[in-house]
Parts: structure tokens; C-alpha cells; sequence
DNA sequence: AAATTTACTGTCAGTATTGACAGTAAATTT
DNA sequence: AAATTTACTGTCAATACTGACAGTAAATTT
């Protein structure tokens, strides 16, 4: 009884307004203020939903990993029907409003602020391995022939490059940089195809 | 006359504070005050020689683009001897303390703080433009049998794991990962090798 | 309609950060 | 030694940020 909680739904929204700020402003430029005002809501308000900034950022570190381990748990469907290389570079790179570009700039920036959370450690380490195991398994089950060192380092190739695909889009580079990941990625696949 | 002027030394020494603080703390969380307690100074001092908060995240940012285009030239010359794609790779991931790691962290950084300081974009876009040309420089040199896009390709490739080589260090990452930008960067300079 | 639970706002105190500047100390010239 | 220039320190006011909490409004149950 009594008036229905929203705290989920709220929690969401200010956690994805959190996300907007810290690609702006960083994770210890984001004030609550401006994090509030993303959100459409006052500073008390916030406080009342996710506690105090630590509390935040916490909450903010679970749902970047929460996040990660979706796109994670995404890309493990790709091997299950065709396991192979390039499905798997396309729903990295080209999967159209799958994947938000703000993730891989929050997680880089959390991870940058270990010293400060070290909280977040353990949780941001488990998920990227997670991430590199997919993407391990992905390029093996493609290639069962090739080396398996070769296999290992393709698939870590793959995720580093993916990773840096929104890195420079700040400084608004040409054109060229934007798909330059991508086909890297492309090129380095290449290189477990059986030489003819 | 007068006391001799230190200006020169005091603010290489408070930006390279102040690097050290960017890569724990972040810009927005590098305070004039752990900047100055890391340079062993006060904070009145840091001011008298850098100026204010602003004036130093610019100075940073000269600072960073410099050594990036030190660093740069310090390529080109491996080019003159030997343009060999592998000597470049050697000299991007194993020069033994002759890149400063933080260096690329404050730069990621300091685009991602281009909405609060717009004048650093400019700055910033030309030294990675002309890091990119050398590296392609190098590889069209490398090769000059091979397709132009295709160099292109490899060299953004490597230029682009070579970015993310230190970005898991606050992780404390497996010694896998350490080396896997590496691997990944000599693979993708395979595929430029005669296929035979 | 009363009671209850939760959403939301206003506001204040404590702290952190920055900017500013007066004043002192040190090194050099004349 | 006096003058001059610069390095450096102490300190205070202004501002920004956070934490805390009382109090109001809204939605639901009985």
C-alpha cells in the first residue's frame, strides 16, 4: 500500500543522466548538480533514490558492468547460430543503436578512477574478461584449425580496437578515423583464413 | 637582473604533477592542491607560475600535444633508417622508458574534457592526424607493393591498439592482457606480407 | 475520508576548492 | 650595502559541492 514506488525506474534514469555526465565532464566532474539537472530532477531527489555520491557511483560502476554483461550475453547468441569471426566484428561495429557508444567511455573512465573506488575493481576486471572469453570463443569455434594463441590474440585485437571506436569522437576527426577500427578489425580476422 | 628566473623549470615540474594527478584523479578531479602537494610545492606558488585553474589544463594540454609530437618525431627518425612496419611496432610497444605511459591516458583524457575546454580540440585532432601520418608514412614505405587503403588500414589499426596498450593498467589486468595490443599489432602487419 | 507510504522540494550547515593579494625571503646587479 | 627582481608563504573571501533533514504533495489502501 501507499503511494507506488518508481525508485527503479528512477534509479534507471538517473544512472543513464550520471552516464551523459560522466562522458562530459568525467567521473569527479560530474556534481550532482549537474547530474540532477541531466535527470529533469532536483539534487535532494537523487540523493533520496541512490543515496550519497559514493553510494552513486557504485551504483553507476554496477550498471556500466550490469550493461557490459548484456552486449556480452548479445554477442554469445551471435556464436550460438554462426559462429564466426566476422558476425562477430559486424554486432560489434555495426550493430545499429545496439550498442551505446557512452558504455565503453564510462567503463574506461571508471577504471581510471580505481584508485579512488577500488570497489570497482574486481566487478570492471570480471566483465571485460568475460567480454575477451566470448570473443575468444567466438574465434575459436570459427576457426577450430587455426592456432590457438592465434585465435587468442585475434579476438583480444578485436575487443582493444572496438574498444577505442567512440575514443576520439570528441575532437570530431574525419570521416576515415571512424571506420578505421573497424576494418582493422576486418584485416586482422584476415589473418586465421587458411593461406592458399 | 634580479633572482634568476626558475619559471621554465617549476612548470614542467608542476605539468608533470599535474599528469600524474590527471591519470589518478582525472582532470575535473586534479585539484590545485594535489598538484601542488605532488610537485612538493604550495598552491599559491603552482598559481604564481601557471596562472589559474583554466590557464594550467591548457598548459597541460600544450604539454601533452608536445611530448605526443617528441614522441612523433622520435618515429619519423626510426623511418629514415629502416621504414620497417615491424620497427615500428618495436618502437611503440617495447621502447623501454622511452614512452611516458601516462601520456596517453592524460591525452584520452583531456578529449574527453574538449565540451569544457574547446580551445584544446584543435591542438589535439592536429598531433594525432600527424601521429597517424607518420605511422602510415612508415608502412606505405614499408610496402609499397601493397594497396594504399590497405596500408592505411593497418597503420590506424596499430596506432589504434597501441592507444588502449595501458588502458587496463588500474585493473591489474593478467599478464595475458599486457601484450595482446602487441601480438594484435604484429598480425595486423602480416596482412600486408606477400601471400605466397 | 483517514491512514499510510513514497515522491518530491526547500533550505541550511559543513566542507572543499579556487582566486586573490599582501608580505617575506632569496638571489642577482650596481 | 642598496636596489631590484623573482621565488615563495600565509591567509582570507568567494564560490561550489555535498550531506542532512524537515516538510509538503501525491498516490494508494482500508
Amino acid at each position: 500500500m501507499g503511494r507506488p514506488s518508481v525508485q527503479d525506474q528512477r534509479k534507471k534514469e538517473v544512472l543513464d543522466a550520471f552516464m551523459s555526465c560522466v562522458v562530459r565532464y568525467g567521473v569527479e566532474g560530474a556534481t550532482l548538480e549537474h547530474i540532477a539537472a541531466q535527470a529533469g530532477l532536483k539534487r535532494p531527489l537523487i540523493r533520496h533514490h541512490l543515496g550519497n555520491r559514493k553510494a552513486m557511483v557504485l551504483a553507476l560502476g554496477e550498471h556500466v558492468v550490469e550493461t557490459f554483461s548484456k552486449q556480452t550475453e548479445t554477442l554469445r547468441v551471435a556464436l550460438d547460430e554462426h559462429p564466426d569471426v566476422r558476425n562477430l566484428i559486424e554486432a560489434l561495429f555495426n550493430s545499429d543503436g545496439e550498442m551505446d557508444p557512452r558504455i565503453n567511455i564510462c567503463y574506461q573512465a571508471l577504471v581510471n578512477s580505481i584508485e579512488i573506488y577500488p570497489e570497482l575493481r574486481k566487478p570492471l576486471l570480471e566483465s571485460m574478461e568475460a567480454f575477451y572469453k566470448v570473443a575468444i570463443d567466438i574465434v575459436l569455434a570459427s576457426h577450430p584449425k587455426a592456432d590457438k594463441q592465434a585465435c587468442e590474440i585475434v579476438a583480444h585485437g578485436i575487443i582493444n580496437l572496438f574498444i577505442t571506436t567512440d575514443a576520439f569522437v570528441p575532437l570530431k576527426p574525419p570521416k576515415t578515423w571512424g571506420y578505421s577500427s573497424y576494418f582493422a578489425a576486418l584485416k586482422l580476422a584476415e589473418t586465421l583464413e587458411e593461406k592458399t
